[in-house]
DNA sequence: ACAAAAAGTTAACCGCAATTAATAAATTTT
DNA sequence: AAAATTTATTAATTGCGGTTAACTTTTTGT
């Protein structure tokens, strides 16, 4: 299964998987959180939801409050789920939980299905001894 | 160590990696070789082999002959170390060599010193065995 | 040696993803 | 409720790294 994958950039990725996060924490999207986040500044962070938006991954108003659509979750929740495979598999190498978070985030938009696919399995074989 | 790491662009990296593979090939370094190897233009291989030289890393001559310096050189076996390192370290996971060549190109850029010997401690000690 | 082909360069330009500075809107404080 | 503060937006600009098209130089084939 090829995913469509929708053609996003490395850095949209980037934006959608800091709003998912802010989520799951129970707070709120803001553009000041996410700039933090990212090490960004809070224009680039306006542009980049900007065009999530028109990608109907999110709802915004302006200056007022952002949503995830469900489309924009799926396509967060995807990003996520492999941020939190990397990291965990860098740690399993011994990587400092830091680094490994670093490091995660580099790869994460980087990597094809199969090599993806033989990190789960080296995780799951490490996790049924 | 934390290596001066000379603040090489990701793209000055590959440039400068395909150079020393032409010359490890024991071929001349061409901008048409260069332009294949990485699939961009040819006036993208001259500008970006311009501006290696501008920082000593390579010597080019108008129309003429390229060569690297031994700071390139040095720089480029830095880079082209890590490109096998992963590229073996993927393969060992099971992915084809296809694609451990294609997404080791992609994270050799990427990837802490932390990380890097982590990979490296794996790699041996699979190797004792 | 000269015509044709290949290789390399230059110039003008594009798109992405940032930046800063100024401004506008919303929120908080008193 | 007004002032102060925080948050968000707009506009103008930048840098990087590429592109195509047109040109020049070098190399090759006869």
């Amino acid at each position: 299964m090829e995913s469509k994958s929708s053609q996003l950039t490395v850095s949209a990725e980037d934006y959608l998987e800091a709003a998912l996060v802010l989520t799951l924490r129970g707070e709120r999207i803001k553009v000041t959180s996410i700039a933090e986040m990212l090490g960004v500044s809070k224009p680039a962070v306006t542009n980049a939801l900007e065009s999530l938006a028109d990608k109907q991954l999110l709802i915004k108003r302006h200056y007022g409050d952002i949503f995830l659509t469900e489309a924009g979750k799926a396509e967060a929740e995807r990003v996520y789920e492999k941020h939190k495979l990397l990291r965990g598999f860098l740690q399993s190498l011994g990587v400092s939980p830091q680094n490994a978070e670093i490091d995660c985030c580099k790869i994460e938009h980087d990597l094809c299905d199969e090599t993806l696919n033989c990190i789960k399995n080296y995780m799951n074989s490490r996790k049924e001894i």
